[in-house]
DNA sequence: TTTCCTTTATCTATCGATAGGTAGATTACG
DNA sequence: CGTAATCTACCTATCGATAGATAAAGGAAA
């Protein structure tokens, strides 16, 4: 990465350099790992290679960062489910939350941060609940039929629960049990 | 609390004054709001009424703070279910998980730290996982018959889910609706 | 007097945030 | 066109607050 630590080369930086994103990657990494406190301003400056005063820049207060963070990963999940009322739906929702298990080996953001919901800024508490109400939106689509609001929350909350007991455990086979059982549970 | 505020009195503290103990309840309610990170030495002490080295000389480090919450939250918790053999067992570990919600508004403690696992110290991680452990034995015990391990874990997993998703998104009722439809899937 | 608990006082490291400045790109205008 | 004003993205340096942790000393209990 000569390009990146070679700063202001005017090579590196036509129009809108990706700085902003990268800030954004680096400390999504960092809060599913430790949560909102987990991460700082400067800890994910370094990872990109600036200054924490250039974060501050893109993202004035960690609110902001934190809410951007949450609300760019709820728009992800989503799109990467692709459509609700096509087939495999349901797998796919399964698939998501496995692909964070076990490609990724890291938390859902939104689960994360619900889990200390009350110690977050308001913005940030209010894209989580953002992130929560489209992806149960998007089951009750894929799920349909009867009793479909309290069918998707089980299998969302569900689904959300075994990432974290299978981490928890380190046991990412514990999810797929769980997971179909969810899937059966709630066809 | 005059008596908690008049200190050294000799009078609030016989024998083993249960500063201990009250260090211990003050840390679980903060630790349970925001996680690892959500608490420090300064605001336990200030909660108990002494100064942060009276903390540190109960509890030299924080992990060792944080492990002794775990493993306190493990035991009451394990003994607060009864016996797993015993009529309506799985009630009662429905209505444990419901109690965190509607009575202490609070997150499962090893639930949230099993959501920032790795970002802990080993030792807690360690007690976080022997919640874990603990619970779904009880759980698998409580359920009996065949597949009791999968089983055990579908409710586990899905009561701490659903008690992460009906925190988040403010709705008590989500924690029943799920909570109903699990144990109809585990039965 | 010895032991346990708590205090005062302090350390180093890091936190989120801000001020002020610089280089380069863009835009407005004569 | 050229040049002046503006904007973007970063920098250095620093702020007050707080983090976890420690040493030394005081005081109550036995």
């Amino acid at each position: 990465m000569s390009a990146a630590h070679a700063n202001g080369t005017a090579e590196n930086r036509r129009r809108p350099p990706d700085r902003r994103d990268r800030i954004l990657d680096a400390a999504e990494r960092m809060a599913r790992r430790g949560g909102y406190h987990g991460f700082s301003f400067r800890e994910v400056a370094a990872a990109v290679g600036v200054k924490s005063a250039s974060v501050h820049h893109h993202f004035p207060t960690k609110e902001d960062l934190a809410t951007e963070l949450a609300a760019r990963y709820t728009e992800r999940f989503i799109a990467g489910l692709g459509a609700p009322d096509a087939p495999g739906a349901v797998d796919r929702l399964v698939a998501a939350y496995r692909a964070a298990l076990r490609q990724d080996d890291q938390m859902c953001l939104c689960g994360l941060f619900g889990a200390e919901i009350d110690a977050l800024p308001i913005g940030v508490g209010d894209a989580v609940r953002g992130f929560f109400r489209a992806t149960l939106d998007w089951a009750a689509r894929a799920l349909g039929g009867t009793g479909t609001q309290a069918r998707a929350e089980t299998l969302v909350a569900g689904l959300e629960g075994a990432l974290l007991t299978a981490r928890s455990l380190r046991d990412a086979d514990l999810y797929d049990r769980v997971a179909e059982r969810l899937v059966r549970a709630v066809e």
